[in-house]
DNA sequence: TCCATTTAATTAACATGTGTATTAAATTTG
DNA sequence: CAAATTTAATACACATGTTAATTAAATGGA
């Protein structure tokens, strides 16, 4: 008998399946965003900056979760929009520093709780326990060491 | 005592976790396809052609988790590179069928191996049984119904 | 101090994500 | 059968993902 190569159906595949289940979480909270006339994206670095205060784009793009390029055409349109503000860093000239303005704070407390709804919603569609035990995995499987 | 919301740090916030979880895993496959010359989604047309034989795009869009715009682009690009062949519907003239050249089914066979011992090396790290166990959430996730 | 290196942020170029509009063909309805 | 509706694919516009190149400023070592 030949070595057979085993492969996975869609359903059984790690990146389709954590891409399909991401967009599932995501439908409604697009929705919502689309209403308030920002992107998932946008939505992500205002809460960073709300949470966190003031602070440089490459501490805001690890928290967000996004790349440095895509990070500064977000903060372009931010700015635009009024809903941040930036300054040079007075230590380092290279830095600069970002905060959130009171537009862009408002915009966020007034939409937080719908958010927090939505993800309490999907907890109970899925089982709070289930949903705890997801979370475990999925962050034991980002701290797992895979390059070697 | 005022109701305190629930805010929940990244860790704990299920679209960051899946966003994450999701780049951990990528992160090889993209280097791999990066060596093909070829995209992640790019990459997933191919498997589905491979796998399911020739078919039209809306159904190869519904298996490789693609929206019918983007996958136009890709077949665009796909049909530059000789990877894949068009030919319309005999049947339903609006349709397409879409199938995988030699070349294409080619670099598939060259690199699935590579491809498959990725993902075996990540579920030894993590542990088989916690693979498992994630694929079944996931799955679960995606299957749960969202929007009431 | 001077130069090589590193770091922060931006820019550029190409590909995809995402919502909307459009076109042509098939299907449904009256 | 003809009009209205639905479906398949594409086109368009804007935003982001991704890699490489660039610029300016800080840092390290001879």
């Amino acid at each position: 008998m030949s070595e057979k190569l085993n492969i996975p159906v869609t359903s059984r595949s790690l990146p389709i399946a954590l891409l399909r289940a991401r967009e599932r979480v995501m439908g409604p909270i697009r929705m919502m965003l689309a209403d308030v006339g920002i992107t998932e994206q946008q939505w992500r670095v205002l809460r960073v900056l709300h949470e966190g205060g003031p602070q440089e784009p490459t501490r805001i793009a690890d928290r967000a979760c996004l790349l440095l390029p895509s990070l500064t055409r977000i903060l372009q349109k931010l700015t635009e929009k009024g809903l941040i503000a930036r300054a040079p860093d007075q230590v380092d000239r290279r830095k600069q520093v970002i905060s959130i303005t009171d537009a862009g704070a408002a915009l966020i407390e007034d939409n937080l709780a719908t958010s927090i709804l939505i993800m309490e919603r999907i907890k109970t569609k899925m089982g709070a326990e289930k949903y705890e035990a997801l979370l475990d995995l999925l962050n034991q499987l980002d701290a797992a060491d895979v390059t070697s």
